[in-house]
DNA sequence: GGCCGATGTATCGAGACGATACATCGACGT
DNA sequence: ACGTCGATGTATCGTCTCGATACATCGGCC
């Protein structure tokens, strides 16, 4: 997720890691940030993977195993996306499989690049991210109504407040994909040139038990 | 915090490791899960600390560091709280620090058990979690207000949703320490007996900056 | 008899996190 | 001129968590 993340920051211009970070947290909506534990060895990475590259020509390469903990001198650093690197990328943005909205992180992140992301692609992904929150919802409510006598007021209420926040996300998605359909405006018609490679591309995963009657109110709210 | 949540469960009674996951899943209202990587590694670590013990006698005790990876005969293990997890418990579920309330997860765990925690503290955790969240949503509001015409309609769309979480947040939470305030009927008044030595107590965290003058619908809402 | 899904214990490697250290810079006060 | 404070900036450490996986037992059900 971070290497999706990274790679489409770096698309658009070359950074710092300070501000790769500030920008992450900007573009994930504010909460959910990134923390240097995580960024830094995911940028040695995907150096060493060649997605990358630094100015600095590879600081502490090779010193003497016995050397101080490499105090002073510590320059910036910017890193710039690699010709490897965007291809990656792309190939990345055309993934619709289920790792791409079964994690809301990862799906978050998505969405924030969907500006370069295919017409199609986008709507694979927000139908496989309703499907999933649907399903969490189903059992959510299943749950409740199970446990309603057995359990205390708050654990009730935490349940009844997470039940309506997933309900939220699903009426919001409806409305994402919605204006999807009705082509609000936007450009990249169909997956474009690309087409690299047998990216294992989403196995419907047994069609899911698409049974539960809850189906009706799609496609025809708002707009 | 699985620490804490582990302590709850085995306080009520003994279970396996199966179903304290499940019941965790449970009360976490049916989202987020804990995995058996951060499960088991849990209960050993708690097992070795002594607060808590199994009936089955410490499998692969002291084995020939060669033995093969103890294949066959993996016993059911039925895990028991001690006295001392007990008294770790209830140092725990009384303590009202930044951790209680900054991390959402654990923030859960700490409503899951409201019904083992003093109405005080209770009320500190709600209000100190209404804090929390007020300061993401003005962070967040101040960062859609800047930004508003410089993103694209994804990630303005993403970061709205954010927001209206958020608010739903804290209008939940109003009403939670509302109803608390009138005393819609819960027991335990004050902090029972304990008084546990000197757990460090939510030091005022500098008083944050309290001038945001968004602070006046507060316990005047509904009810 | 054979198979499946629920129950159940456990480990592994990848990687994410919070805390922390250290460094540079401009602004501001004194 | 001096100090120091907050933003910028790079980087590592130990601890924990996760998803995947392996293996085992049990109850049904065809």
């Amino acid at each position: 997720m971070l290497e999706f993340a990274i790679l489409g920051l770096l698309h658009q211009s070359p950074m710092h890691g300070y501000e790769l970070r500030k920008q992450l947290a900007q573009v994930l909506g504010g909460l959910r940030s990134i923390s240097y534990g995580s960024l830094y060895p995911a940028l040695k990475r995907m150096r060493a993977a060649g997605l990358i590259t630094t100015d600095e020509p590879d600081p502490h390469a090779l010193l003497p195993a016995d050397a101080p903990p490499l105090t002073g001198r510590r320059g910036k650093v910017v890193y710039t996306i690699t010709a490897e690197g965007k291809e990656r990328f792309h190939e990345l943005v055309s993934q619709t499989g289920p790792e791409a909205y079964d994690d809301g992180g990862f799906f978050g992140v998505r969405l924030a690049f969907f500006r370069l992301t295919a017409a199609d692609v986008r709507l694979r992904i927000l139908e496989g991210r309703r499907r999933t929150v649907e399903r969490q919802r189903e059992g959510l409510r299943a749950s409740l109504s199970r446990t309603r006598e057995r359990l205390d007021r708050y654990t009730l209420e935490l349940q009844r407040h997470g039940l309506e926040s997933v309900d939220r996300e699903v009426r919001w998605l409806d409305e994402l994909i919605d204006s999807e359909l009705t082509g609000s405006g936007h450009g990249d018609a169909q997956t474009p040139p690309d087409q690299t490679g047998p990216h294992d591309q989403d196995p419907p995963r047994s069609e899911e038990k698409e049974s539960h009657g809850v189906r009706q109110g799609r496609h025809r709210r708002r707009r």
